[in-house]
DNA sequence: ATTGACCCATAAACTAGTTTAAGAAATTAA
DNA sequence: TTAATTTCTTAAACTAGTTTATGGGTCAAT
């Protein structure tokens, strides 16, 4: 049942009874997503705390311009949400989209606010992969201002070996904050090295 | 006395019941930091959660070369930590010093984690304090992959005004990931408007 | 009052990354 | 299987941001 894949995934964290097991189940959905279809658009509100069981999930912004940003991939196992607008209920910036066909589990604001405080265990563990993901993020910021974009794409490599290969060019060079042109010049001197 | 600043810093969040507050007071420490202290050098281990009573503090990182980089900032009534560093209980990259002279609220991890076992609401709202903090950094990683740094000086401006007139541009353009030479050159361009 | 450390500004030469354009290669849809 | 679309590469002209150097202003400490 595509629920023990979240199940193992918490118990990763912390062990869980059958009583707590039961609840979560009854509260979670589970969705298939197409390739290049939509979970999320700007102006929309965030509903769902989204886990990815299979496949990858991007979440990118739009500039003045109009031109997408990538802020983040999301795959297997990984928990993905426009925070602020899922907690304010209000009208988000982002965007989340499959690039590969995927599978996801969802949780909606009540359902998980009910989780919550039946099982207190999951606030510690949603504190402690918020943590996590804070640390990551606050690296890739020390990343943006201190190296140059072969440095970052060296340490998305490193960081992420799997996608390097999964992601067309273009995501990845979304993803630096450098154009699809000036990656390719990159790995061309990476290769003649 | 000092702890009450943290402990109506809490209560923003959630009330407090007297024997919790009892719980907090007897697990935190008072420090005095001077201006350029500092608290964490690169390869020690962060030993504790800071939260700023009075004054700014900076994170930063040294690249390759030797030159810092500020990760962020925190004044008033904002938490501060090397979170990896900090939960492995292993040296980290990190450093954070003081800009101005200013006072900080310390707390231990065994003291943390005694707190965090008697009074569950706070895995509650240290998440929400993660997840706020996640946001902001988020924001700013967009802001990295698709903004020029005029328009990353401008935000910032928008999101810290005090912090603004407070700091040194040597420590702003540290921030914003520029020299302080083109920080200055954004600045003349913005008087002429 | 004077030194020294730090902070800010200006300018010229330089470098990292963008833009535009155009063609080749790979995927996807029909 | 072919047409259509997306993806990747190359190259030239351009722009945003760096580097180096120089000088002036401010403030805390002697």
């Amino acid at each position: 049942m595509f629920a023990e894949s979240l199940i193992s995934h918490f118990e990763t964290y912390l062990p869980f009874e059958e009583r707590e097991k039961k609840l979560i189940r009854e509260r979670i959905s589970y969705r298939k997503v197409k390739r290049r279809e939509h979970l999320l658009r700007t102006g929309e509100i965030c509903r769902h705390y989204t886990f990815v069981v299979k496949g990858v999930l991007r979440m990118y912004g739009i500039d003045g311009n109009g031109k997408e940003h990538n802020i983040l991939f999301a795959s297997e196992n990984e928990w993905l949400s426009d925070i602020s607008s899922f907690h304010a209920t209000q009208p988000g910036e982002s965007n989340i989209q499959a690039i590969e066909p995927t599978e996801v589990i969802q949780i909606e604001q009540q359902d998980l606010y009910h989780l919550y405080i039946n099982i207190p265990k999951l606030d510690r563990i949603f504190k402690v992969i918020t943590e996590e993901k804070y640390v990551e993020l606050q690296n890739r910021v020390f990343q943006s201002i201190s190296s140059t974009a072969q440095e970052r794409y060296l340490y998305f490599l490193s960081k992420y070996p799997s996608l390097g290969s999964r992601l067309p060019n273009t995501q990845i060079a979304s993803y630096l904050g450098i154009t699809p042109e000036f990656l390719s010049m990159i790995r061309k001197e990476l290769v003649a090295k």
